[in-house]
DNA sequence: AACACGTGGCC
DNA sequence: TGGCCAAGTGT
């Protein structure tokens, strides 16, 4: 006899969750005495960045800044500093913002409601609803980019899913998730392991993977995706000159001259000190300066960088 | 709705 | 070697 829906969906939480308690990783964000504080940064940090790059930065951040009064009593130029080499300052600059919030807005707590979490900087329908799931224990529907490839694949029967989130997706997701509050949360930790570990965007490993048995992807022969990706612009582009004067700024303990930026004018001529290898890479990267003025004023206006004496400097 | 936004490892 | 990709958000 053929299972219905509902069995269908229980045999696979069953499956998957049981495949988790077996497989998943050991991450200190997951242990039980880890604050909600803890998982709130792991969640931030961990947007559009691969875990074993956030794991020693946020051991560092979790020692400094335990609470996030601790965080929202130093400069946001600190949080900057801090955020090393992780990608998009600007999350650390929400960050610092959110914690200030729950310190004004919160009594130094977490919001436990997507809600209220919603409200914070940095704060989207993905991260709201994975820190009331994964900290408060409440049953949310969280959708990352693990989980709609799990459920394009096993469900949906496509290579990938969508480039955009759409209203389809999110009604599988939420008819998916268990009505249960505890299992719920288990559902959403297990699926989106499953998507990191297993159900991979390149070479999937299927051959271990708990669902193939009924996978629909499978079942049609993985059919290749009927979309290309359209890849991410990186080289002469503002962001990578911004990236690079960061990297400045972050090792700078004084302000940065903008003809520093620049670059030595004569290059047959190179100044006998040595400097500093983010600001060596700068120069190498021989940006006009017109483009290098135009990412300097969207650091401004971004709050990443402001001027003081005339120079560049995180904000303090 | 499409685009901008960092960084570095991998195949 | 270089394009692809990673627990998205804000505009």
């Amino acid at each position: 006899m053929e299972p219905g829906p509902q069995q269908a969906a229980e045999q696979l939480h069953t499956e998957i969750i049981s495949w988790f308690t077996a497989n998943s990783r050991d991450l200190p964000w997951r242990k039980p005495d880890c604050s909600p504080w803890g998982i709130f940064v792991s969640e931030i940090m961990l947007q559009q960045t691969p875990v074993v790059r956030v794991l020693p930065v946020w051991e560092l951040w979790m020692q400094r800044w335990p609470t996030p009064a601790a965080l929202a009593a130093e400069s946001s130029g600190e949080a900057v500093r801090a955020w090393d080499r992780l990608g998009y300052p600007r999350r650390a600059l929400r960050l610092h913002a959110a914690a200030t919030a729950m310190t004004a807005d919160f009594a130094g707590r977490v919001p436990e409601t997507a809600a209220e979490l919603l409200s914070l900087p940095g704060v989207g329908t993905y991260t709201a609803a994975a820190v009331a799931s994964f900290a408060f224990g409440q049953r949310e529907t969280v959708v990352d980019t693990n989980i709609r490839r799990v459920h394009a694949r096993a469900l949906t029967g496509k290579a990938l899913p969508a480039p955009a989130l759409t209203a389809a997706e999110m009604r599988l997701a939420v008819a998916l998730l268990p009505r249960d509050d505890a299992a719920s949360v288990a559902w959403n930790a297990s699926v989106m392991e499953l998507g990191a570990l297993v159900c991979t965007a390149r070479s999937p490993k299927c051959e271990v993977c708990p669902v193939r048995r009924h996978c629909a992807w499978v079942a049609a022969g993985k059919p290749a995706p009927d979309y290309v990706p359209k890849g991410q612009a990186w080289a002469g582009t503002d962001r990578q000159v911004r990236g690079a004067i960061m990297a400045v700024l972050r090792q700078a303990r004084t302000p940065v001259q903008r003809h520093a930026l620049i670059g030595p004018a004569d290059l047959a001529a190179p100044p006998a000190d040595p400097i500093p290898a983010p600001l060596a890479k700068l120069h190498a990267l021989k940006v006009p300066a017109e483009q290098l003025a135009r990412a300097v004023a969207g650091l401004l206006a971004d709050k990443l960088a402001e001027e003081h004496d005339g120079g560049l400097q995180l904000p303090g």
